[in-house]
DNA sequence: AAAATAATTTAGTCTCGCCTAAATTAAGAT
DNA sequence: ATCTTAATTTAGGCGAGACTAAATTATTTT
């Protein structure tokens, strides 16, 4: 019988997922992420790669990756997450930047009948308030074809499809702005020196200059 | 500063609290209560009455009571999971009998806000679903005149205020019956032999016939 | 009142998941 | 190539919260 995965294993798996999307973690940024020393990280880690079956796969220097269990695991927490996002603004009036400390509870004490109604409730839904993609039922990611605003150029219009959740001075910025998810933008200008963007939000009055400090953490597609 | 109040240190207050209703709650008891072993509790509580402040008052072989705060902790979590399970039956169609294990996990974890936004999204309802008592905001315990249906005779017509939560098979037969919150009743006969009634729930065809196993498990109120 | 039984407590261990300090390995600069 | 620094791992420990087995205290029976 596979070992008990417990809600800090959840978060390291979560952690893992988000961090391999651009390659291999390492010890440190998971210990950072995590805010938990380096040290029990590499203990954790080297328990989770020798656990049965193993959750990730781990050499010595050279960071983790999971394996298809762990990818499975980190999934259905993620899906429980953004599924929790979704639920709490639709139903409890939380705004869009309050959510995110209460679903990081939430996502590891809930059933999956808990999951299943709350999907059913919201109408399957597949992204949460910020935009993330919400793993489907059974445990896969759909693809993202979404990049960031700060790739965008002159004259070009595009629909905000996700914003970075994990600051929320940053949240609350896009919310005065109006660049929540769905909102459609048109670039205006583009500067080589800064690579400040001026662009026109539908539906506001003026236009506003970014940096890349936050047009990076915009992503769009095209239309 | 206080010591921190953990998940099992909230489970131990809340079944103190529902133990001390009728006396002083016994080390056996709550070890039956809450699956643990007798010496394991014994522990705890020494711990529980040592500690700064102390949560509970504990002589040697005379069973514990809550202190001031203790019963401030344990009214917290039973606030936070009467709550939820009205939550949970309002909101994402639970039925009666299925809501306790999700809110015995989920009492743990959410916040105060959540808390607030969810006695606001329900109108500050004082009864759950079974019909037992929401604590207050403040803290505080409303009294509760419902008494045991058995206590009720011939004639009388009552109506029901609660129903024992702890056997999911009770209450899958009280809701076949009818008998839930707010139901009416009338008491046809009363047998001095085996203490069984025979009564009419408003609504039902035909009378039904309820032993003591049943009827001291379901409270209620005169008219 | 003594013996038998039941309830409770003590003592000693275990596993988890974290910590710090010290040792090691890898990587980058000169 | 060597030296320095940064990243990582090893070793040893700690507190929470559980367990078992054995000892003790209460209670009940005879």
């Amino acid at each position: 019988m596979p070992e008990a995965i417990t809600q800090s294993i959840q978060d390291y798996l979560k952690q893992i997922y988000e961090l391999n999307e651009r390659g291999a973690a390492s010890t440190n940024d998971l210990a950072a992420r995590l805010n938990i020393a380096p040290a029990s990280v590499t203990g954790m880690l080297q328990k989770l790669a020798n656990s049965k079956p193993p959750l990730v796969i781990y050499k010595k220097h050279q960071g983790v990756t999971l394996t298809k269990n762990g990818e499975k695991a980190a999934l259905e927490v993620i899906r429980h997450h953004r599924l929790l996002e979704t639920f709490l603004v639709s139903t409890l009036g939380y705004s869009w930047d309050e959510v995110h400390c209460e679903a990081d509870k939430l996502e590891h004490v809930i059933s999956e009948d808990f999951e299943a109604r709350m999907a059913k409730a919201l109408g399957h839904p597949t992204r949460d308030p910020h935009g993330e993609l919400i793993p489907t039922a059974e445990l896969t990611m759909p693809a993202d074809e979404s990049r960031p605003l700060a790739s965008s150029r002159n004259a070009e219009t595009v629909t905000v499809k996700r914003v970075s959740d994990d600051d929320p001075v940053l949240l609350r910025r896009l919310r005065e702005i109006g660049l929540m998810p769905e909102a459609k933008i048109t670039v205006k200008s583009y500067s080589e020196l800064d690579g400040n963007l001026t662009i026109k939000v539908e539906g506001q009055k003026s236009n506003v200059v970014l940096g890349t400090a936050i047009t990076s953490q915009v992503f769009v597609e095209p239309k």
